[in-house]
DNA sequence: AATGAATGAGCGTTCATTCAT
DNA sequence: GATGAATGAACGCTCATTCAT
């Protein structure tokens, strides 16, 4: 029978957090991260499986959430038939959502998981986004506005992580996401 | 200085451009950098200062030259007055320029040196750049507008190196830069 | 701090006393030190810091004890004014102390220590002593006086620390050391 | 057939002299041993047989003369029956000459040459003459008095050694050998 | 179940020696 | 025969993981 504590976990996920953030995960240190969680280093081999096991429980709740989220708008993209901004808005919501939730760790996914199985998770995301972009806009069958497509998506999520990184107070935060859709997505049509 | 070899100098560069493309400067591995340009170790060392030595060798050129094009660029808009978008055509060219000769090195630089004295090459960049779209578009003392310039030329640059990963065709790349220079500097008085 | 055997930490230093002894610190090998202590090698670091670290650990007491004792001498014999006779065999008695204690150590400080910040440590020792002699037997500001005091000084250091190396009983120890007092210091008026 | 030049094979051995003499024979490193020759590291070993056959070239001479010259005195004493000064004065003698050559190499005979086949050289020199002293001054069967003919023998030597590494005018080194004779052997009867 | 000392493979680097030119 | 670039074993050290207590 495993048994184990909850706030051990925690901390041992909040410390990884701070360190795998702070020092990407090939630079993270597993003793740091014991230390830093109060806890011994054999310890924290009962409660995840070594260093990767700790990234992949970390990143877990976002890594899966994120695909399902995207498609969950396209649904609604394809069932309600919203004018492009408005499906730009609801995604954005979405993303605020999970961002929240997850701001840390999402940052972890998008920038410090070089030479893990997660090192094009957000190239793939993105590449789901900017595929909903490319029908709703572009829809030309060109390469070139898939590129586009992919180009401006990319950007958008880069700087809506930006801002994540920046530790903005909620209002600053909103505030922000509305000039960034504002700088995104206005006039949409002839700037592509 | 002893006699070396320009192949074999060049094999090793390549080697470790490849090396730490993949993995990272912290990630990458020494032997087998040697092992990929068919070099033994001890001879590495004698074309190049170790891990570190081989790294400044990668990427000397593009962060010396950097920040000088964008002082350039600098100084011709205050001599010129000419109007932003302008300006950014001038800036896409000499980008264009640098990003040929040395491409993969830049996204090093922009990628993978966490740990290194070049950690923070392209924020310093980008603020250099976001300084100059402020001071040109913004101006109005506000917090919130330096963060926007901040975002956009963030955006516009990691899309230019967005463009620079898909190793595209010479006029590809042309008509791409076209498209993304269209995509963040098109209205931007009323998008900003 | 950690907690840590005392057993594997006197093993470590007996095996580093040995090495160093037998191989002086730069031949001295650490996973022979580790191997001969029954240590792994990363234990080791655990327990010193490193190759150098070990050495200093080693030395660490008569490196500082020494010059303390001979400062002690030199002001006993300022104050009491005994005769020469009687200064050298309170320095030899506070000198067996701290042999006694510290044999093996001495001779790596004396012998073994060449490119390490110990390597003139028993020059320093004896210019101090050297200088003791020299006010009290020489003292008539010729440079050959100095030269041999400074001479006689080492001879008799370098006397006892041969017997040293000679891991002598005690009693026999002390025989010697009467000989070797007896030597260096008998008629020395008339052999100056 | 093997051609060889006098003056490459006599820089070779200088450099070596130089380098052994300042870093000792481990801490020694042959492409400096090269460079400082003038000579490419291939051709040194065209020259000699590496590291160690450099060593071996170097104190060779004097590795075999010293036992011969001591011999060589041994025998006068017997056939002579010169006093103990007299044959001390001729032992000096000889020693000058020899250090007068191979001064350098004799330090290095001496110091340098840990973990070689020569580093107990000086103690066997040291001993052989110290048989001489006992039989000549001691002869009493006891271990102390050949402890002692030890100990006089090599500080005698130790100090004769010492004033080599000083480097001193001929004269003045006469002077100071003078002493030290002095100190060593005067009235040697009653200080045994 | 909890602890942190123990483990050793693997890293970046050096340097005595070899060998193609 | 002369050259110095090439070679790779061996070093000191780190750190993810294991395991005795």
């Amino acid at each position: 029978m495993q048994y184990k504590k909850k706030f051990i976990n925690d901390r041992i996920l909040e410390a990884g957090l701070n360190e795998y953030l702070e020092k990407g995960y090939r630079g993270g240190n597993i003793s740091t991260i014991a230390q830093n969680a109060g806890v011994p280093v054999g310890n924290l081999y009962r409660y995840f499986d070594g260093k990767s096991g700790l990234l992949d429980a970390l990143v877990k709740k976002p890594y899966q959430e994120f695909p399902k989220i995207v498609d969950q708008l396209a649904r609604i993209d394809v069932e309600t038939s919203l004018p492009l901004k408005d499906v730009m808005v609801r995604l954005t919501q979405m993303l605020l959502n999970i961002f929240e939730q997850y701001g840390k760790e999402i940052i972890i996914l998008a920038d410090k998981c070089a030479t893990t199985r997660y090192e094009d998770f957000i190239e793939k995301v993105a590449a789901q986004i900017a595929d909903l972009v490319y029908k709703k806009i572009y829809n030309d069958d060109s390469d070139l506005s898939r590129m586009m497509s992919n180009l401006a998506t990319t950007a958008f999520i880069d700087s809506i992580l930006q801002l994540l990184r920046l530790d903005l107070e909620r209002s600053v935060l909103e505030a922000m996401i509305l000039r960034v859709m504002n700088f995104y997505f206005y006039a949409i049509d002839v700037r592509k």
